[in-house]
DNA sequence: ATGAAAGCGCTAACAA
DNA sequence: TTGTTAGCGCTTTCAT
């Protein structure tokens, strides 16, 4: 098992490694058309396959780019690696995909694998505020092209792209408000993510504008995952605390909410109203009945491939971050709706 | 941009390259213990990453298997995956996944990409009897560590794993019969997949022990889709032709076929049934009302693993034909049955 | 238009 | 135990 090289391609043609490289690159400029055809057909004939592990030693560059999300249960992942990668495809880049499932070890891990394998570019969404801070920091300071989207890391001097989530966080509180909701629950996200901080922080001063009185019991820090919210509603029904909405920071927390109470055949919006931010409008298939605020993947997704290619191409560009002022779109409607 | 090296790590302790790398490799009978210390801690202190494109070049080697499967809508190939990840990941491999969309063409580049990123063995499932055949020859005659499952080439000298074909096809038909078929319509696959003529031989087989005369209407040539399926039992009926069964090639077929029975209101299976061979157990919650017979594929991929190691560890050995004769499990049930 | 030569970062003989 | 050296296959500058 033995490949054909160029070299074994000159020794056949009686020409050098270079006209034979040149050739094969097309330089067109450099070989003549009739060396181009020659070396061509040889190659064909000699089943000639490129080293790409060479190229890219040689080359510095592998024109592949990473995607390192924590989690790819919602449609919002799926969503964001599809449209990266129909961005990027036609400008000669293959994506890679990691996820960390919530784990900042496994993060660790896929920043490691991405290295080795000298990726060009890596875009993330974070699992931890905190836990790969110090690696994130020295990527940015070696001035490695990285972006973070969606998630980000907290007074990091680097390229981002995320919505407003206080902004539409507030509105989605307000639009609970408007719809007659007095009782809200807020299923926060983990502190150790950035975001939660920010829409906790405009459910308060959402309830302040309506001078509707603060009730810690009605603030409950949940984990991420649909189990984490099921839990989470099934305490505050336990607990005998009343409410008429949850506003939760996940829409894996929103379908657990939903799912307890499906259990406990309390009627959704009826008696309770569900909301959450969205990550695409597939999501209004999957949960019909949760009202929530669509956030503009796709533009996220190309916005964060757009920094990142000015990375890659100018080494020393200056970092941006991108806010993106989605449009509020509530779906679902609550039976206030109509009151 | 600079990535740290082994030369950096060995100026700044001033040491050779060559301890460095050895110290790297954890090679405790070559490098003295306190080394070893010294230069995992240096390079954990300049932020070294080992340059995985060197070492493959150098090594020739990537420890990353590809796998090529022409579909990836039916468990499947889903199923034959994970198994070999979770075969292969204990051993050091990385697994790459190309899918082919029963398209040669896309078929001929996923090989091209696979061997250009010298991956260190491939595992194939054939889009076509034919298209590629010189392209499999030219890899195996070259030595190249490849191995068959489930869709393989005629008469190609080159280690596979497959089912049984002919005797679960003439199972299932004769199955068919003794729950009272008679008029059992035989949905073939494209002349050009391998598979289709020793099923389609198996029909008649069947037939014949049984004395049913063979009606060639019966026949019918479908493509591998959903569509393909639902269209050709769509023409069968408009055609008024009469059946009370379904043999299909594929489970994607089955699906077509039942979604057209739905459609005009003919009940599955007390008016007719529908039987395939199946890819996995799963299969039984997607397809409740289709008789299957369950290929074993988890075991399929263990095998196939075992030939492809084989291969890439001892360079000349045989070739190898297995042959699975799967645990026969006719599934679901035909109204027949209870008669 | 073509060739010679250097070197990407690493491993692995061979030497010491 | 450590160092020296060669070379994996390729691209690219510099000569010609």
């Amino acid at each position: 098992m033995r490949y054909v090289t160029i070299k074994d391609i000159a020794d056949a043609l009686e020409i050098s490694k270079s006209t034979v490289s040149r050739a094969l690159a097309g330089d067109v400029s450099n070989v003549s058309p009739a060396t181009i055809d020659r070396v061509r057909s040889k190659a064909r004939e000699m089943g000639y396959q490129r080293n790409m592990t060479a190229v890219n030693l040689r080359t510095k560059a592998t024109k592949v780019i990473g995607i390192i999300v924590p989690e790819i249960t919602t449609p919002f992942s799926m969503s964001f690696v599809s449209t990266v990668q129909d961005a990027m495809q036609p400008l000669g880049y293959r994506v890679l995909i990691a996820v960390s499932s919530e784990d900042p070890k496994r993060e660790r891990q896929n920043l490691d694998m991405f290295e080795t394998g000298r990726v060009d570019g890596i875009l993330v969404s974070a699992t931890h505020n905190l836990a790969n801070r110090d690696r994130f920091e020295n990527l940015v300071k070696s001035n490695f092209p990285i972006v973070f989207f969606d998630r980000t890391i907290k007074d990091l001097q680097c390229s981002s792209v995320c919505s407003n989530d206080s902004l539409m966080s507030f509105f989605l509180v307000e639009h609970l408000i408007y719809t007659g909701r007095r009782r809200i629950v807020n299923l926060t996200g983990p502190t150790y993510i950035e975001n939660s901080l920010a829409r906790s922080q405009s459910y308060r001063e959402a309830l302040e504008k309506f001078h509707i009185p603060y009730d810690s019991r009605l603030v409950v820090s949940s984990g991420l995952s649909v189990e984490d919210g099921a839990m989470a509603v099934e305490r505050l029904i336990n607990d005998g605390i009343d409410f008429d909405a949850i506003y939760c920071f996940t829409e894996t927390q929103a379908l657990g909410a939903k799912r307890t109470l499906q259990e406990r055949n309390i009627s959704i919006p009826d008696e309770v109203a569900i909301c959450t931010m969205s990550g695409t409008q597939l999501s209004s298939f999957v949960f019909p009945q949760i009202t929530a605020v669509e956030q503009n993947v796709a533009e996220m997704a190309r916005i964060a491939v757009r920094l990142l290619l000015e990375k890659i191409e100018v080494p020393n560009s200056p970092q941006q971050n991108i806010v993106l002022h989605s449009t509020l779109v509530a779906r679902g409607s609550t039976s206030a709706d109509d009151a």
